[in-house]
DNA sequence: CTGAAAGCGCTTACAG
DNA sequence: CTGAAAGCGCTTACAG
């Protein structure tokens, strides 16, 4: 039979009460040093865990921070995913890892968090129906939509200035003397996709340029097929935006497919800065999303939260910068 | 205060006793039509939910199954993570993502799967300490490695038929009548790299053929140096046999650079079949990990073991198949 | 500083 | 089929 060794075992060993076995192993309770050596002796001697399940029974609270995800084609999002990972286990928590099909993240999936009492959760690619937050935020459990722009009373959100983004790409635009340039959005529904959009079309219209959109959906095929339609149409603009990279590499093989010179014939701008980006077949000049930063901002607001709940909203936007590459 | 609903307040509301609706939720428990009723609405009005913890206290076992990762950067495996999300998902399991830095699974890692008392292991690209695996064992936690063949008696390992792709790929290049052939091997310590070499290796062998070989890692990076390498040295290869896709298209994008056209003056044939073998900058002839059988086969040894445990030991290969591109 | 005891929210023999 | 009760392995007032 599998014996766990628990607190009792460790000690009858160690000659001491059950207290006093929990409070070594529970941090900020106190213990004298003497009994506290005895005991990690025993512990060790008997491999001695204690027990997540019952720590959490009791204190109500666990070391779990959900992560809720969609696009794992987007090498962005792995990428993310690594890095809060990597920063939560600093901390003593672990990662619930939660996939979702839809674009809406599903009431399973909620339920699964719950049930798991989640000491946080981050929404990442996923868009969330408010009643679902309301869910988390009657469990006073924190919530943070990860690249996502909220301006909402209820929930903290963070995500790279896209609108300053978008605005900067259009002057950088017209600085290297293009005035005629398009816009391939990503998923309509998506704050960070209206954001770039924006910004770009505001210095656009300033300047009195035509604006010209493509509609697209955050995916390569998306990008590629949409450049395939610009060229096919015959009025190629003179420069793209394209609203994150993954499409921008499938603008880039399209335009190659037609022959057509970058930046030469049309110059490209990407979003993300995603390894492929730099990658010799691509040397796409790119709008940096600084994702240990908005990592950093994610971390520091839930474990505050974690800490003591108070509900604060905000929307945190981290600056990003322009990589230049050979596209532009 | 955040109140939790219990199966006490459920059964107060209910008149009946907390032992029933503990059985309406535990499946497999038996109630009578009627009280499982009443107990139904009176926990759907308050909001019931079974606490985890209190159950996996008692029953000692746990609906999580962890899953270690290191090679994020490499697409297939946020793929694999995906399709194992969903597929554990379906049997009502959730996923505890543990990222390793290093090469090895580090103990930590161990310890947080050990806490959390999973109900089985997928251990990834990661390679582990056999130390480690019988932690696991002592347990009686099912570990699967995936990706790896382990030849081992100990422990359940699921890989592509890597030897006979190998194969394959060398005779394949044979009948396009190539005879000066390399192979770009990934990390030299995973056994998938070294199969993929021995079949094809052991057909040249056969043919009297030269076998030309180059190390690498397993990273776009490394494929794209190795084959700038390559170049400089001056004897090309008529064709190459790259260990993995992403190494395969740094190779592409180094001959590219070299105005090395292919498949004319040399051919490539990578591994995996990740999304971007596909794309038009690419065209990649690759050969294909079934990674939904690989996942089926792991997901249906963890079940069986979760029910029942064996611990037997097995080393599952699965067939792939050559996806024939613009490469060869 | 330490121990005895209550209790977290469940499951599961055990009676009835 | 159902309820009362024990107990999973912890934390945490409460005494001493």
């Amino acid at each position: 039979m599998k014996h766990t060794v628990t607190a009792k075992d460790v000690a009858k060993l160690a000659g001491v009460s059950q207290s006093s076995v929990s409070r070594v192993f529970f941090e900020g309770a106190k213990v004298s040093e003497k009994t506290r050596a005895k005991i990690i002796a025993a512990a060790e001697e008997l491999g001695y865990r204690p027990n997540e399940f019952a720590r959490s029974l009791i204190t109500n609270r666990t070391k779990i921070i959900g992560i809720v995800m969609k696009g794992v084609q987007n090498p962005f999002y792995p990428q993310v995913l690594k890095q809060f990972a990597a920063a939560f286990k600093k901390k003593g928590y672990s990662i619930l890892f939660v996939h979702t099909n839809n674009d809406e993240i599903e009431a399973e999936d909620v339920e699964t968090l719950l049930n798991y009492n989640v000491a946080g959760v981050i929404i990442t690619d996923a868009v969330m129906a408010l009643t679902v937050g309301e869910e988390f935020k009657k469990n006073k459990i924190p919530v943070v939509f990860f690249n996502r722009k909220l301006n909402s009373e209820e929930f903290y959100s963070v995500s790279c200035n896209n609108l300053d983004a978008g605005r900067k790409v259009a002057e950088y635009f017209f600085d290297k003397g293009v005035s005629e340039m398009a816009y391939i959005a990503g998923d309509a529904d998506t704050s960070t996709s209206r954001d770039r959009q924006k910004g770009f079309q505001e210095v656009l219209k300033q300047k009195k340029a035509r604006y010209r959109h493509y509609s697209s959906d955050y995916t390569y095929n998306g990008g590629f097929k949409t450049a395939m339609h610009m060229v096919a149409e015959g009025d190629l603009p003179s420069a793209i935006f394209v609203a994150n990279d993954i499409m921008a590499l499938g603008v880039l093989d399209a335009l190659k497919e037609n022959s057509i010179g970058v930046p030469g014939q049309t110059k490209v701008i990407g979003f993300d800065n995603i390894e492929m980006a730099a990658w010799p077949a691509y040397q796409l000049t790119t709008w940096e999303q600084p994702i240990d930063k908005m990592v950093h901002a994610t971390v520091t607001y839930l474990l505050e939260e974690i800490a003591e709940y108070t509900g604060a909203a905000e929307t945190f936007e981290v600056d990003g910068r322009l990589i230049e590459r050979s596209t532009t």
